[in-house]
DNA sequence: GGCGGCATTTGACCTATGTCATCAAATGCG
DNA sequence: CGCATTTGATGACATAGGTCAAATGCCGCC
């Protein structure tokens, strides 16, 4: 990851942002930068807080600075699923909706960057690379919902939650290969937003991390620290 | 849907094609329209035929022109998902795809308007249009494909297959809104199919199907054949 | 240090759905 | 026209995972 030197005419916030050089302000010009910086806004949102909803128009784009957020579907009845989890530096927002039919809740304490709305779309209009960066994004969540198809529709619930352990190591350690190697993170999601995620029971994910820990896959501690001696091994229960 | 008008220098080929006033080419002008013309290619598959493989380099490009294809993802052990379908005017493949890791077969007979990746990826970057129509595009089957994220995580077999069979319908009449309508169509799909989209198994989608035909939600001719007497019926059967 | 409230785990039980086997109907082919 | 092959339907049975209830552990708070 090539880190974008620090510059003059740097706006002072965005100097430590790994948004900066890792997220949407890395297709940017110092100028065009100082721009977006003028009119963004900084949010803190602790766990559970709903960041967007349903229904509400979209008046921001969001790039999460730090924290966990869930992108969730609700069911009339209640049920719901989550459709997608984003890191730091991700982008949260649909470009032109209509409506998204999606709420955004934080999973755990998150930092947000609030970008208007009009802003945004401007800036899109006026920049090529912003409009293909925001291309690349949106094929690469595509590609993940697909994944994520597969997982839920075919997968066993062992296989699932081995996924899921899986996904969040890979975000830790984005190198990992086949070869054995070891990661160690907290869980950013609770039992119940896992089982959301995954499709399961609260209890069927409570089982299947015991089974884990009992095949030594995992060890865990306080409940969300979860350390990975052998990732090969867990990459191979997740089908 | 407005139809754009027969102009005298259109390429003959394009005169009658549906992909012209709904799809990809609604969004060039006459000249560029020319110029795709010109590289573009036809092909006709069968039901069941391979369309691009798994591994297979990005070549070409496609437009469906008619029929419906299915995008599938494979496990090792041979499960396999369905995680798009494509119908007419829809545009396949993934831009700047390192690799998909997805096939594509025609699900009945289809007929394809290929365009080379080259030429594609030119006009992609000389019409502005273009490079929004597409991302409009892949931010509706981001939705498509979170939509059926809750499917297949959360609803039972009974509320899955109502959802594809009411999916079709839509497909066949958009403008169903919640008054009771009508419809009628060729299922696109074998039971095999369907079970691997709705991520359940062959016996189990049959048993459903006879089950909504019991309640009369549905009359089946000739295996292939759905007719829904009152779509909202079928809606609320989908959950 | 004890108490109340959550999140998680565990257990017992039940049911929806998968699996396997068979049958029936439709389709293609000589 | 009849046989073989494919596709779909149905029945019997097995089981993964859901549901409900209870136990446990953990944390902040008084």
């Amino acid at each position: 990851m090539p880190t974008i030197p620090p510059h003059e005419d740097e706006p002072r916030t965005c100097r430590l942002c790994s948004v900066r050089s890792n997220g949407i302000c890395r297709v940017l010009d110092t100028s065009q930068l100082a721009r977006l910086a003028r009119h963004t806004r900084s949010t803190r949102h602790e766990a559970g807080a709903e960041v967007f909803g349903d229904e509400t128009d979209i008046t921001t784009y969001a790039n999460v600075v730090s924290g966990v957020i869930k992108l969730m579907k609700v069911l009339e009845d209640g049920r719901q699923q989550v459709v997608g989890l984003k890191f730091a530096n991700d982008f949260i927002g649909r470009i032109h909706a209509a409506s998204n039919a999606l709420s955004a809740e934080a999973t755990s304490e998150v930092e947000l960057c609030l970008v208007p709305r009009a802003l945004m779309e401007a800036m899109l209009e006026e920049n090529r690379p912003l409009e293909r960066w925001l291309m690349k994004e949106t094929l690469r969540e595509l590609d993940e919902a697909r994944e994520w198809m597969v997982t839920l529709g075919r997968k066993s619930a062992a296989e699932r939650v081995a996924s899921f352990l899986y996904l969040i190591a890979l975000h830790v350690n984005p190198e990992l290969g086949s070869d054995t190697a070891t990661v160690e993170y907290d869980l950013p999601l609770t039992r119940s937003d896992m089982a959301d995620f995954l499709g399961l029971s609260i209890e069927t994910v409570s089982r299947q991390l015991t089974e884990l820990r009992r095949l030594e896959i995992i060890v865990i501690h306080n409940k969300r620290h979860v350390h990975i001696p052998d990732t090969e091994r867990l990459r191979q229960r997740a089908g």
